[in-house]
Formats: C-alpha cells, structure tokens, sequence
RNA sequence: GGGGCUUUAGCCAAGCGGUAAGGCGUGGGACUGCAACUCCCUGAGCACCGGUUCAAAUCCGGUAGGCCCCUCCA
C-alpha cells in the first residue's frame, strides 16, 4: 500500500504501527454552518481511505471530532468564535446550533455514502482531556501561561515546521496585514491551549480550570481527543489542505510534546474543490450545499462520482456542466449495470485479475479514477457472464460506494399493473399505426413519473 | 515579499523512463413509426523552450499561465 504523506512531501510505503491495525484520525467538521460541496469532498475522499483500507483487510480504527467550541475566526485570541456568531445570527444557543449542523452534517454524509465513522467525539466532551494535556505540558515546560491563557512555546517543539514546509522567517515577513497580534505571546507563532475569560466577552462555552474559567484553544481538541480514543501512536491523520498549518502542525507539536515522542506517521490531506474563482466559500459567491445540488435535480452520488473521477490531491474545479458530465456518467453506468441478469453463473477465471486491478488502483494512493476504469473494465469484458460482472460490481462498490447493486424500491404492483395496461394499449396503437395514441399514451406515462424503454427485447418502464 | 502545487483531446481525467487508460460530450452508423434507451465506429502526442537518455507526457533547468498556503477555512 502506497500513499502520499505531507510528512515527507513524498509517495511511501504504507506501514502501520502495529500489523494489520490502522488508527486514523480524520478532522471533522466546525458546526457553525451548513457544510458545502467542497467541506464534503474531503470527507467522500476520508470515506475512501477507510474503505479502501478495509477492502485490503486492514482493521482500521476511526475517530472523528465535532468541533463545537473555541474555534477563533483568528487564531489568537482576538476575533470572533464561529459557534458563538453562529448563534447570534440564528438566535438559538450554541449547543442548539451545534446540534442542529452536527446532525446536517451527517445527513449529508448519508446522502453520500459516507460511512459515519465508528467513534464521533465533540470537543465539547473531552474537557477534561484537554486540561490534563495542558497541565502535563506546563509542568514539561513547552508551555507557559501568560495574561491568564496558557500558550504552547513553539520554540521548544524538536521539528515545528516540518509538516508546512516553512521557515520561521517567512512566516513573519508575510502576516497578513488582517491578523491582529497577541502582543501576550513570547513568539508571534506561539498558539493558545487555554484561554480564559479575561479576554473574550462572556461565552456561552466555558469551563472551570487550574487557570481559570474558560475555552480551551482550536488546536487541542484534535490532540486530545486521538489521544483518548486512539492512544499515544497514530498512524494516519486525514484533513483537508487548509489545515496542514498552522492546525496540523500545532497537533504534532502538542501531542509530541505530551507524549515525549514520534507521535504519528501519516499524514493525508485533500486538495480543495474550488469554483471558477477560486477558493469555494461560506461567506462569498454561491453557497453550495448539497441539498441547493438536490434542489436543482441532482442525485446526491453523482456528486460522488465527480469526485471520485479525480484524484484527491488534485484540485477540482466546480461547475454544474462538469456535474451534469458526472451525473450522466453515474446514471448512464447505473442502468448498464442493472440491465445485468441475475441468473447465478459464477465463472471464476478472471476475478483474481480484476481483483488485483482494483486493489493496485488502491495501493496507489488511493487512486479513484483507476478504479472506475477497472469497474468500467469488467463491464465491458465479453468474456464474463452477467453474474460475475454483478459479483464483481458488488465487491468493488463496498469502496466506491455508488449504490451500484442496490435494487430500485422494490416493485409497486398497483402502479405495474396500469403501466403493464399502457404498455399493451400503445403497443396495439402502434401495430395499428395509430401514433397520435401511441405518444399521448407514452405522455401519460410521462406524467406518472415513469418513461418508456423499446428494447430489444420489448418496451418497459423506468421512473424517471 | 516568501513557500508549495499544477498545466494531458470540446470537457472531466489516468499516466510514476519504453512508445497516450477510462468517462462525458460531439459527429457518423445500426435499431425505432418518431424519439429516447441500447449497440458499433469516431479524436490528442501531452503549455512552451532547452538539456539528460538508446528511449521523456514522465527526469533536470528555464519561460508563461492557473491554483493554494503564509495564524477563519475541508
């Protein structure tokens, strides 16, 4: 198994801690707002490591976390908490609103078929841990408490631009000119664990302390929570770009800094969807959430399959004709692979190649686009019976994840039998010549929410 | 100002030194009363320039364009 690791800058060799375990970590979702497309196709590519990695018969452990506290609009301790404006522009509480996304969210994910991972943790929750860590952290001294909030001291951190890739000096000539200084901090990278009260106007959110009553930092969520569930060694840490500085890389220096050692080696990060402008956001152009794709007619899974067509560490770029391309794709390969007969008629010649195939698509880095093409492969291949294909389809699928086996509702033998009654009387109109029926026939069909097939092998029906 | 990534047919996109996957669309054909569906057929030499090599889309250097990051972000 071969994948990319931002650690290294560099495709590797997959080699977890303890043989046939992977513990993985994945960032979840900052509950302030609807997510869009773009939040989502991280966690679609997330879904797929997991599923891939299962698929290759890994026992993989997953922890996902819910942020639902202290997550500054900057990363001092100025600027504004997203739960706490959240709350303010919809006038319910913070744990109303953090409820109310966290359970979008995972609606979405449904619609998706993104697999919920087995342990969901909100930062909420874990106070407790966080303190602990803190605590172990100022006793250790990387960190240090000043003005009331506790910093962590990047200066003692052994390697703390190894994930970004910078360099200190870089770092300081090009702030930008929007970020307010905590003039509080020895180093202007030093970043908060704790902060209290004294400096942020009465949230909702706030806890009891060693060092008085407040919020703990953005950062610390992630360590403590992998490090609850997880324990001291993790093997893969998944999130999207944006996070590798400075969120990933505080993780690393916190959670080293606690355990005293290597704390993990993997590190995934997915590229970003962006629209023809650029970056996708929240706060300006279109706001694309996944049911605006419902609104306008689109299935949920074709927004998947767009994005399994590309490679995660690839940036993509959103438009509704690209969509369209990918929703024809997905339904156009849907029906090729429900016109497959059931009839059981295994021929196991070649599974171990198409296998193989599939599993090289993964163990290259994930490669999605690959295993379409080997999926797209089997369908093509005259040499194997429907079943196999179906066989096939179905075991793939567990990764893809595109309901390609799933059957239709099952049939409704009220709507068959008016339908099975259109279907006679246009085909009697047609042997007559008499069109004008025919199509009025074929438009009341239309109007019941179905339409017409001639095959072959006779007409049949399909909702539309 | 600093750093990183990227550039493959109309579009999405794979490719990881050995002679350009796949999908969508387009056009043509078969089928059809017509249409849709389905099935055949249909296309690029890889941004540009130079280098390394028996061999380069793949490696190296440069030029140009695009995107991202540099304490809000998936």
């Amino acid at each position: 198994m071969k994948l990319y690791n931002t650690l290294h800058r560099q495709v590797e060799e997959f080699i977890p801690h303890e043989t046939g375990i992977v513990k993985m970590y994945t960032c979840g979702p900052t509950v302030y707002h609807f997510a869009h497309v773009g939040n989502l196709r991280t966690y679609i590519f997330e879904d797929i490591i997991e599923k891939g990695l299962t698929y290759l018969g890994y026992d993989v452990k997953r922890v996902m976390n819910i942020t639902d506290v202290g997550h500054m609009t900057s990363d001092g301790d100025t600027g504004e908490d997203k739960m706490q404006k959240g709350a303010e522009r919809e006038h319910k509480t913070v744990y109303e609103v953090a409820k109310f996304y966290t359970d979008e969210f995972f609606n979405d994910c449904n619609k998706l078929n993104i697999k919920k991972p087995a342990i969901v943790s909100k930062a909420s929750d874990n106070i407790d841990v966080y303190i602990e860590m803190i605590e172990k952290m100022l006793a250790d001294g990387y960190a240090y408490i000043s003005n009331g909030n506790v910093y962590f001291d990047i200066s003692k951190a052994s390697d703390y631009y190894q994930l970004s890739g910078k360099n200190p000096e870089d770092l300081l000539i090009g702030v930008r000119d929007t970020v307010e200084e905590d003039k509080f901090k020895k180093n202007p990278a030093d970043f908060g664990l704790w902060f209290t009260l004294s400096k942020f106007e009465n949230p909702e959110m706030k806890w009891d302390s060693p060092w008085g009553v407040g919020y703990p930092g953005w950062h610390i969520e992630c360590s403590g929570i992998s490090a609850k569930y997880l324990g001291e060694y993790l093997d893969i840490h998944c999130g999207g770009v944006d996070n590798i500085f400075p969120h990933h890389s505080n993780e690393i220096a916190q959670s080293e800094a606690y355990f005293g050692h290597k704390w993990c080696n993997y590190w995934c990060h997915g590229e970003h969807l962006n629209d023809k402008s650029g970056k996708m956001s929240k706060s300006s152009g279109e706001f694309l959430t996944l049911s605006l794709l419902e609104t306008k007619g689109y299935n949920p899974l074709s927004y998947r399959y767009f994005c399994l067509n590309s490679h995660y560490r690839n940036q993509l770029v959103f438009s509704f004709s690209t969509l369209d391309g990918a929703e024809n794709a997905y339904l156009k390969l849907k029906s090729k692979i429900r016109s497959l007969k059931k009839t059981p008629d295994l021929h196991e010649e070649k599974l171990d190649f198409y296998f193989n195939n599939f599993k090289d698509a993964i163990e290259n880095d994930f490669n999605t686009a690959s295993m379409l093409t080997v999926l797209y492969d089997v369908l093509k291949d005259e040499s194997l019976t429907d079943f196999t294909k179906l066989f096939l389809v179905e075991k793939f699928d567990a990764v893809l994840s595109l309901d390609l086996i799933k059957d239709e509702e099952e049939l409704n033998v009220e709507v068959d039998g008016i339908l099975q009654d259109l279907i006679v009387r246009r085909n009697i109109a047609k042997k007559d010549k008499n069109f004008i029926v025919a199509d009025s026939i074929r438009d009341e069909v239309n109007k019941l929410g179905y339409k017409l097939l001639d095959t072959r092998e006779g007409t049949i029906y399909e909702k539309m």
